[in-house]
DNA sequence: TTGAAAGCGCTAACAA
DNA sequence: TTGTTAGCGCTTTCAA
């Protein structure tokens, strides 16, 4: 038993391919009667036209790419069995345990706004969000499928953006703006101005003058960014951002709860705690709080993104939020601006963020 | 400036383009001098290849579909400007306010499961959780372009499941085991058993006799089978059925959020309220406790998901644990399987749950 | 080790 | 309104 293609269709209801295709593309162009022949020889031969050879014919695949390396920082569950014996377990689950707590991913919000946004403009979405060995192989895969990628700035060499670009348009996604010669479209937040406003307030209206800079990955524009911003807040009040202690994070909660234990075990504990993302601002609570250390009293922590855990942590983190759904429909926004006029001026949207004071840099806020 | 294609390549090179396949498929049956010089192409070129005509010759798409429909309940941004003005903002965020919070979607788990084990094997992943207008179109898109898809039981009409698969597997995700004549792939979990022994517990060791049951939607499956798991424990306990209170929820938490002020309005508050989800049991949370009713003491409340916000309500909340991810994972191997052997007997796979007791309904925990 | 050639299933001129 | 036909770019026998 094959699979039913136009050809059987065509045979099934006595006319041509060509009217067969008509009848599922331009409906209106088939009188009706011979539209319902085909339409009922359809259903008989539960036929589903083939993608493939339709985006062959047609040149375009109406899938738009979005593509995230190693991102996802769960480990790897191995090969599960497929049956268990036990359906049910019971356990008293007490504060504190957090055995079943998935990771909080920060770009969430970026694919739910590209897969609601590409849907919404009658396209698919191919996401990769590769933790994959190589990140090459899976956007040239990804770029042999879609009409246009989205790519997360820095997770891939320019070398190889170059190379994909010669067959369908990039953008980019966060960073900062790029360099003259490189000339992606490119959607991104405030990351230096964000970063510049919170540590100014926190200069001004704490008396917060000993901050330190709780660095992302070292080849993470985002974090770069973040840290351009701390570096223009803390000129701005005139103070020398060369005496700022730098930490290096990993934009991971379990390597920010590393350098909370160095900074409570060497005794450097800095007035003001500046972290580059909100994992590495909730890493710092997690073992800063237990060990008694008062935030914000003692010290202050703030966080970069303003995830739904910041708002539920205690203290409730102080941070920058980012529209990161926003952010997702402005890439597919984008692509497709960039699809139908191919030869306009690069795109650069660069998308407001929001400076949300809460409790762990302000002490108790008005109700 | 035309897109390259393995003519270009194969001119470029001076081979064939039978030659240029080759280096790309199955590099050891080309000499390597004339591999590098093909590589050599490819790169000066820039090329990629089109997966529509790769998958239209080689029969497959390595790609698995995931169908969710009507999942996401946001709604709408409409177009949003590309530019705005102010880039940054600043907020005093007092604890109560939630202007920025995501709505956490309860599949978000089985969609990082699927994603992750189809790059695993190999595959993409092509999901639709679609709150599109014409859930059957989207499906069908969808089917055309992959070799399997995995479908949320009861989002879709039998008579289109048996349309599309004719073309390609379809495994079931969530439900109750099929009936007989309809013999998919299915995975889920073990809705029943665990709703059963979450009520059991209530029954036997609260003085919890006085139960609703607070369902979803009227047509999901999954709703159903906890229901049954509810009626089961009753039984089982002496008690009959018909005499339980059944509110008629949606899975939102808007929803439930309704029904605990009619409830309250009306003053037939029960001892217990059993909700088929989690977002239902925190909407009953969100009024009931404002309104001053103690949880557990005055009402125990119960949700079934184990999503994150549960674990962060006040009072947390105890539930009934899914394991989301490997629901995810069974999925895709479901399809796997059923791709390599297309003739064996249905899959059915059965994932075990957690009744995660916590204390909406246990009063103050040890430590 | 390489090349020639026949499709894969569909779309879109162009003709009738 | 419908049919004929020439591709779309690649894989894969089969020969050379």
């Amino acid at each position: 038993m094959k699979v039913a293609t136009v050809y059987d269709v065509a045979a099934h209801a006595a006319v041509s391919i060509a009217t067969v295709s008509r009848v599922l593309r331009r409906p209106d162009d088939v009188r009706e009667s011979t539209r319902e022949r085909v339409l009922a020889s359809v259903q008989a031969l539960g036929y589903v036209p083939s993608a493939s050879a339709r985006c062959l014919a047609a040149q375009r695949t109406g899938v738009l790419g979005l593509f995230f390396p190693g991102i996802d920082d769960e480990d790897d569950g191995g090969e599960a069995p497929f049956v268990q014996d036990l359906s049910v377990s019971m356990v008293v689950d007490a504060a504190g345990g957090s055995e079943v707590a998935p990771p909080n991913l920060s770009f969430d919000g970026v694919l739910r706004g590209s897969e609601r946004e590409a849907w919404r403009q009658g396209f698919a979405l191919m996401v990769g969000v590769g933790r994959d060995a190589n990140p090459a192989d899976m956007l040239r895969d990804i770029a042999g499928r879609v009409d246009a990628v989205a790519v997360l700035a820095g997770s891939v060499p320019d070398e190889l953006l170059k190379h994909v670009s010669r067959r369908i348009p990039v953008v980019l996604i966060g960073g900062p703006r790029r360099c003259a010669e490189m000339d992606f479209d490119h959607v991104s937040v405030s990351n230096r101005e964000g970063m510049r406003a919170l540590t100014a307030h926190l200069l001004e209206n704490a008396d917060a003058t000993d901050l330190a800079f709780v660095a992302g990955p070292a080849d993470s524009p985002d974090s770069a960014e973040r840290y351009q911003g701390f570096v223009e807040a803390l000129e701005g009040a005139g103070f020398d951002p060369a005496t700022a202690t730098i930490l290096q994070g990993d934009f991971s909660r379990i390597r920010a709860r590393r350098l909370a234990e160095t900074l409570l075990a060497t005794g450097r504990m800095p007035r003001g705690l500046v972290c580059a993302n909100d994992r590495t601002a909730l890493g710092m609570l997690d073992v800063l709080v237990p060990a008694g250390v008062r935030v914000p009293e003692d010290v202050i922590v703030t966080g970069f993104d303003g995830i739904e855990a910041g708002r539920l942590s205690t203290p409730r983190l102080t941070t920058v939020y980012q529209p990161m759904v926003e952010l997702g429909r402005a890439a597919i926004r984008a692509m497709l601006s960039r699809i139908e006029h191919p030869d306009q001026p690069p795109i650069t949207a660069r998308l407001p963020v929001k400076v949300l004071l809460r409790e762990s840099s302000e002490g108790t806020l008005p109700a």
